[in-house]
DNA sequence: TCAAGCGATAATGTATACACATGGGGGCTG
DNA sequence: CAGCCCCCATGTGTATACATTATCGCTTGA
């Protein structure tokens, strides 16, 4: 398993793109993803001494990242004995998905309720029009599967942002950090499975058109309910792959 | 207006009670404290050097728990630019109670499809008998008005433990930061309003006894939402009575 | 007179040293 | 040999000094 988000950076390293505006951001970002990415087991203990040599960066950074990082959910705090990485149990999961239910479907209601601006129109019928050129293929590879999650990603965002609720979105991003409850991890591929959920997303985007709250709200908390009911159905089958992976 | 969460602690100070693990801590409950009791204005920046003299403690706890409270949402953080309370405009407070309603609904369909310990019911049944109690009276002085806020508290937190849900309780905790939004306040004490709340939560208790998880979402959604129509009249009846108090 | 650039000041970001808490292992004792 | 206690190693909590960034007033030029 490459570790590449936790390697030192390089000082005179001149990467044009926007970085962080302190390196508290940066290690942040970077111990999110290395524990998205499975690179620790939970349980593991994030000794702070250890990852300021690792990411070449001084304790105190280290500790504020460690800070925001357990406020999300991720990691887990106790006084005086420092951060681990937290330990979800099946049942946490699926009480992820019934408050992302909820949540989701929260949003819709708001987006439908406060109505979209042209140009988020415009991005959701672009994302739907990608999802249904993707799905016009009677199998899926690889890619098409990435290619899908991206879209099933971004259809989400946009409600998301549609809503016009911080808070919110802030709660429905703690959600996912929670592993295996993220639009990033689309349970099943299966043919009906995924045709059925991108059709939810047009019914979705209809009753937002529509201004039908009631029905968008109604919709969305099917539609990631029965994410969850997959997700359920794939645990009991086989225990799950491995934990924290997706 | 007394400032006592905000002075100095005696050094000496032999408290026989729990005192917080670490500073970082009891200066996050002393700073907490501080804004919900309306000590800094909405947007008032607060630095970290002046706490820090104001507290007796150096940067580095002042530090740690101002970002806590931001992560609570209590605060707002701009890189390079520290904290600032955080200003709420009427329809974030208003949204925030959309939020609880869903919230704490789940909660209660959680509660309702996990049952509850003997214990759990019997603190639920003498809290509501206590509600009965004061609201037989035909007026309700000041104190006895406290005294319900207090058993409107107790019971909900009661239904939230019931949930068994550690992230659904922290997300509710979330919506409490919200001025106005809170179990702690009772925005009216009209007859007729605080005994219909009451015999709200009569009837969640039943459905959660009866295991009706549909019953006790529907209800405590309502019962939340109501609160919130009541709330958005105040609101638009006269201008609040001011920011960030109760 | 106004705008733009620049510098001083104050605040936050980071590094580091020291204080303190925790847990485990070795030695002492019964 | 078992059990307890003390000591020390490890790692977090806190203080403080230094680096870096924002802000604001001033100067200077058009």
């Amino acid at each position: 398993m490459t570790d590449a988000a936790l390697r030192q950076t390089d000082p005179d390293e001149a990467s044009p793109e926007a970085r962080p505006a302190t390196r508290t951001l940066s290690v942040v970002d970077r111990i999110r993803t290395a524990v998205l990415a499975g690179e620790f087991e939970p349980g593991t203990r994030l000794h702070e001494v250890r990852l300021s040599e690792r990411l070449g960066v001084s304790r105190t950074p280290i500790r504020s990242a460690l800070q925001s990082l357990a406020s999300e959910g991720m990691l887990e705090y106790t006084p005086n004995r420092g951060y681990s990485v937290r330990r979800f149990s099946t049942a946490e999961i699926v009480d992820a998905y019934e408050i992302r239910a909820v949540m989701e479907a929260l949003a819709a209601r708001f987006a439908a309720e406060r109505g979209l601006p042209d140009a988020e129109r415009a991005a959701i019928e672009r994302v739907l029009a990608e999802g249904d050129e993707i799905l016009a293929a009677r199998d899926l590879g690889e890619e098409e599967k990435l290619a899908y999650t991206a879209v099933n990603t971004t259809f989400h965002e946009a409600i998301h942002s549609a809503a016009r609720c911080r808070m919110l979105g802030d709660m429905i991003r703690v959600c996912h950090s929670v592993p295996h409850s993220s639009h990033r991890n689309v349970i099943s591929f299966e043919h009906m499975d995924v045709r059925r959920r991108h059709d939810d997303h047009h019914r979705i985007y209809d009753a937002i058109l529509a201004c039908d709250p009631y029905r968008a709200e109604l919709l969305m908390r099917e539609h990631v309910a029965s994410v969850k009911t997959s997700l359920v159905r794939a645990l009991s089958g086989r225990p799950m792959a491995r934990r924290g992976r997706s």
